[in-house]
DNA sequence: CTATATTTGCTAACACTGTTAGGTAAATAT
DNA sequence: ATATTTACCTAACAGTGTTAGCAAATATAG
């Protein structure tokens, strides 16, 4: 019988709906201005009613989180193919994940800029491995090149994310409204220096 | 007469209770959980008492972030000051820094770690100037000893504080507890490869 | 010393948040 | 036609920041 299921359909229709509507208001009123409230106006329902589709607000947020993590993986993943070599391969996924920041400054706000409302993000970091592999590769493969196997890759991994999350950081806080030409410098400057730093 | 005078002691030390006490909540329970009424309660008088000394939350926070910087800034002047060798003066910045931040957790995430509630931080970093000149005159410095006085500073000078802050943002979202040593090392590595990449 | 002015502090409210208990009425199943 | 499930809502609780208005304590002036 197709009652069931058109209930189901209709239950997903709502349960999008919802994370529709949130996300128009946060990207026209910010993460701080996003509330329960709000979304149930807009959607034309009661309050109760987004609660019967999210267990709170928490679990909103790490939808998007979720959603987040998911198009930044496979953007990452996309920049790795278009090279063979390891060191363009660390340059262009430093440059996705530069674009991915500014292309979705909500998503990256979201997943990165801790504190927006007590989320815990780190419920929904896909593995942890994924990103790991996805870098830690061509950085092992640089430093066998140059026969520096020795060098601790696990460092030089945590190194390249912190160097790429401190210039996005900096930047989405600007205090100082840098040119865009000066920001890109700062980040190829940042990262080609550590592609260097694992070859000298 | 004396009488204003003692009235002028007691609006400030009721101001400097109320300063203290909401420092001692945020030591307990974060900033997140700091509210006017906790703070009320804890020095018992009524809430209008607490808009008497503050116009109004955001005004304790930029408070508390105006210490913040200065308290920096302090840090990282006596740093400096440690030796005249402009790698050295570096490298002792980038230590007091870290020292910093996790000496003073709460400090750096008002200070930098956005988003806390919706407070506009940027109206108390002391002048830009301040740690643009402690950062840039070292960096000049070296450029000029390797005779690469046309590499832009400003680039470098941005550079450096991307990179320590991304540094201590990654380790305060804190996923993956890595150990002391490790974070140490991080910090070690990224900075002399940027001190390195000055020189090469 | 009394009367006026000022400062001090409080109660109570408004407009928001997230969240939930409990009831009603409609849609479905028996 | 009756019972049951589902959908949905009203109303409330416990928080938040913030402010208007009033009462009591204090200081100043006559």
């Amino acid at each position: 019988m197709g009652i069931a299921e058109r209930r189901l359909r209709q239950k997903d229709q709502m349960r999008s709906d919802i994370l529709t509507t949130a996300w128009k208001i946060v990207k026209e009123e910010g993460w701080q201005s996003l509330s329960i409230r709000k979304i149930a106006d807009a959607i034309e329902y009661s309050i109760p009613v987004v609660y019967d589709h999210f267990e709170n607000k928490e679990a909103i947020l790490l939808e998007f989180g979720k959603q987040g993590f998911e198009l930044l993986t496979k953007k990452l993943q996309q920049a790795k193919k278009k090279s063979e070599d390891p060191a363009e391969q660390l340059m262009a996924i430093a440059d996705a994940y530069w674009n991915f920041a500014f292309k979705n400054k909500e998503y990256y706000q979201l997943m990165f800029q801790v504190g927006i409302s007590g989320c815990e993000m780190e419920k929904c970091i896909p593995q942890q491995s994924v990103f790991r592999e996805l870098v830690q590769e061509p950085i092992e493969k640089i430093l066998k090149q140059n026969k520096k196997a020795e060098v601790n890759s696990c460092l030089k991994y945590h190194t390249f994310w912190s160097v790429m999350h401190g210039l996005i950081s900096i930047k989405m806080l600007g205090n100082t409204e840098i040119d865009e030409e000066l920001n890109k410098m700062v980040l190829e400057d940042a990262v080609s220096g550590l592609i260097k730093n694992l070859g000298k």
